[in-house]
DNA sequence: GAGCATAGGTGTACGTCGTACACTTGTCAA
DNA sequence: TTGACAAGTGTACGACGTACACCTATGCTC
């Protein structure tokens, strides 16, 4: 009788506490997220997360590898350039989902989604023809790229064309004196009328990074 | 005789709170800045610096302006190529020097000195003959690419070419089980031995970028 | 089935943090 | 000299991460 009513609750497990972790880091953002919090959402109290992961910290390495295995790897054979633009594009938006994820991502301590990707990643220029040196090059600027890219439209708030003219009308009153400023006037008063797409604006400079990189594929 | 002794000890201004809070946290780090703790440093008790700080959000704002004041903005009349280089590598140098603003910088309130530094580059760009479009994008993407890469080399730890080989190293003792990333392992031996240098790294994607944006100027 | 080791979950407690609120003290204008 | 306002103080509260000792359920061995 004393467990009869009692919900079975299915027990905890390392991926089970993951998972609810990055649904509820999605839903409150970093700051709002706590080990307490995120116990409260599993039902438990929160000490006995400690029994799954070590603290906080390797919590979030945890995380940042599941985000890590949402985003694309380019695949052996494909066409380097549309391999790596479309690894991109999906490292933009698992970014944009986990957007608590943008600061985390190379730590210390990678998992093994994130080796996998990288050595993805790596292998698709090796194999296009790129020079170990210039490899190396293709791939930071690419990653600076896209961890930057993410990193503004989530500062800025840009999520719809038309949010993209809201947060710049709300810089717009920072400004003051319009007078001293008088080109982020323009960008505040002509951006909205243009309908800003942050996907576009991104694969505008992918594009840009992706045909100078192309010109020197097979150079030293 | 009851202040004789005392130390002068000049009066706390909103001025010197931030200029501390700067070094405390270059000191520390984000993690280990606390009001308290910069309290301390000043002599004073957590809650005089609220009479100069709304509370440590807007603290935080307020130094972040500091950073951007230490960047060097394009100044009318330069040439746009190098002025934009300049302005790039010098962003880049402070946010070096104060890693702790990083993921910061564009915040939902911009000060003084962040608007003239955007205003400065927006207006580098239209006067060198950049359609509005095509200088939003140039913006975008430049960026995009200097956050990135101030955010990669923070968080992979490069700092000397020694210790991007440390680095790598690092990251090779987790891979555990060599053959399955083979490209990561070409990095990881190869790497030390070329010589990494985070600048020259910084400048070879720079003018990638650069190069590209040449090709697109005055047009649509 | 009985017994028991071990993994999973609990409760309490500590030190640290940001900061609200009520107060004392210092400074300067009249 | 005074008295108003700005600057600095002291105490206190609720939230956080997590150490540590404790219970309890699970599943293996006989």
């Amino acid at each position: 009788m004393t467990q009869r009513t009692k919900t079975p609750r299915t027990r905890l497990s390392r991926a089970r506490v993951l998972q609810a972790a990055v649904e509820l880091a999605d839903e409150t953002g970093l700051d709002g997220f706590s080990m307490r919090g995120l116990a409260q959402e599993l039902g438990v109290v929160p000490m006995a997360l400690y029994k799954h992961v070590a603290n906080k910290e390797e919590l979030l390495d945890g995380m940042v590898d599941i985000v890590f295995a949402e985003m694309d790897s380019p695949s052996a054979g494909e066409d380097w350039r549309s391999a790596l633009r479309g690894r991109a594009i999906s490292a933009r938006e698992a970014l944009k989902r986990h957007s608590w994820a943008i600061g985390r991502m190379e730590s210390r301590h990678p998992g093994p989604a994130n080796l996998r990707h990288h050595n993805a990643t790596m292998g698709c220029l090796r194999e296009a023809g790129f020079s170990f040196e210039m490899a190396i090059h293709a791939y930071s600027v690419q990653d600076a790229y896209i961890y930057g890219f993410a990193l503004q439209e989530r500062d800025l708030g840009f999520e719809t064309p038309q949010s993209a003219g809201e947060a710049a009308q709300r810089r717009a009153e920072t400004v003051g004196t319009p007078d001293d400023y008088p080109y982020l006037v323009e960008v505040v008063t002509r951006l909205p009328e243009t309908g800003y797409d942050p996907a576009l604006e991104f694969a505008w400079g992918l594009d840009l990074i992706l045909d100078g990189l192309e010109q020197l594929r097979g150079k030293a």
